[in-house]
DNA sequence: ATAATTTTTTAGATAAGCCTAAATATTTTT
DNA sequence: AAAAATATTTAGGCTTATCTAAAAAATTAT
């Protein structure tokens, strides 16, 4: 019984998981050379642990760690992270096309989902979802091979008044912001123009 | 951000779950008063682990624990027992129904599967699939409120020879088992017309 | 009914992943 | 360039879930 063990154990944690997948979001915004504090902040842990961690993920050869120095993920590392990556994005378009949910519902349960341990289940997933190229919040999934089109995007805040642009995403995924938006007809795919700007728009 | 974490540890930790479907099982065919000895065998542990397990379960009055007399579930344990089968047998349908497995191959996806923390998730699936009362293997899925029919079983080695029946479920999940009747063309809710015995089958 | 066997429990150890507190290194300020 | 502030690492401890080995209880056999 419980088989799935045998590859369950094969390769990452779920702890050493959500360790890459936050260095490799931290490495989207702010390059190579990751800081111990800026991971326990995404991870909401402490530096301590954070040490702990990315010596072992060193030795597995997924991230180049030294010393007060910071990290950066290997090649190896950054596979691995956008496996994770596609996973959860791919969850949440099946969460908000298939099972009704809304997209200020599905982080939470995208992010356990992710950890599911199978090939086969990621890509037969994306055949049934028809491959697609975005999430709900409008950013890239990665294809079995690990490739994405990078989205050109820029903020709303610096669009001008009167002009028009397509709303691709959001950076606050948070779900009140979601629920403003929401309340406000915004949605992915749409043609927003600036009226007039507000404080907290 | 892993806001689930709140919910995660809400109620009972992935090793919990697992023993709390071992006892379910194991009480649907022994009834009650499970020994020690025969879950250490079916989650492949030690008597040890389980005795510890046990008395933290006990603890959380899933179960009625003595020592040296085996435990029953009670009804909260045999409520969240059905729900985490509930869960498996669904996810089962999915697999085989939506993503192309094959029966023989989604046990151990589903027994990841069944252990995520959503609600929604769960209900939602159920509507997707169309409130199947029955999984691949032709084992009833619990509904919402832990109900499902009981299906008259008898053993295939009790039908007498050129009698026939339907094929409803089979008591060997193993990948070898199910390919053999594959082979041999036989599937769920098929009318079966017993030949002649063989000695494996 | 007592001896042998089996089952179950206890005691103590281990590994993963986290913590606090203290030590050390680095960076910033003056 | 030294002092202050900040960042990082080390040391030691905790919890969960496991293990081995030994002790205790229950069952089976003689």
């Amino acid at each position: 019984m419980y088989l799935w063990h045998q590859y369950y154990n094969y390769m990452f944690s779920l702890s050493e998981e959500n360790y890459l997948k936050s260095i490799y979001h931290l490495e989207a915004i702010h390059g190579k050379g990751i800081s111990t504090n800026s991971i326990a902040k995404k991870l909401e842990t402490k530096a301590s642990s954070v040490t702990d961690m990315i010596k072992k993920l060193a030795e597995k050869e997924v991230l180049v760690y030294k010393k007060y120095q910071g990290v950066s993920l290997t090649t190896l590392g950054r596979k691995e992270a956008t496996t994770i990556v596609r996973k959860h994005r791919l969850w949440e378009v099946f969460l908000v096309d298939k099972l009704n949910f809304s997209w200020d519902e599905v982080h939470d349960v995208a992010e356990q989902l992710e950890h599911i341990k199978s090939p086969k289940l990621i890509d037969e997933l994306d055949v049934f979802l028809g491959f697609p190229k975005m999430d709900p919040h409008g950013d890239p999934i990665p294809d079995k091979e690990g490739n994405f089109q990078k989205i050109e995007k820029r903020l709303l805040s610096t669009l001008e008044e009167h002009k028009t642009g397509i709303c691709v995403g959001v950076n606050d995924s948070s779900s009140d912001f979601l629920k403003y938006l929401d309340k406000n007809n915004i949605s992915l795919g749409q043609k927003i123009k600036v009226l007039a700007k507000e404080s907290f728009d």
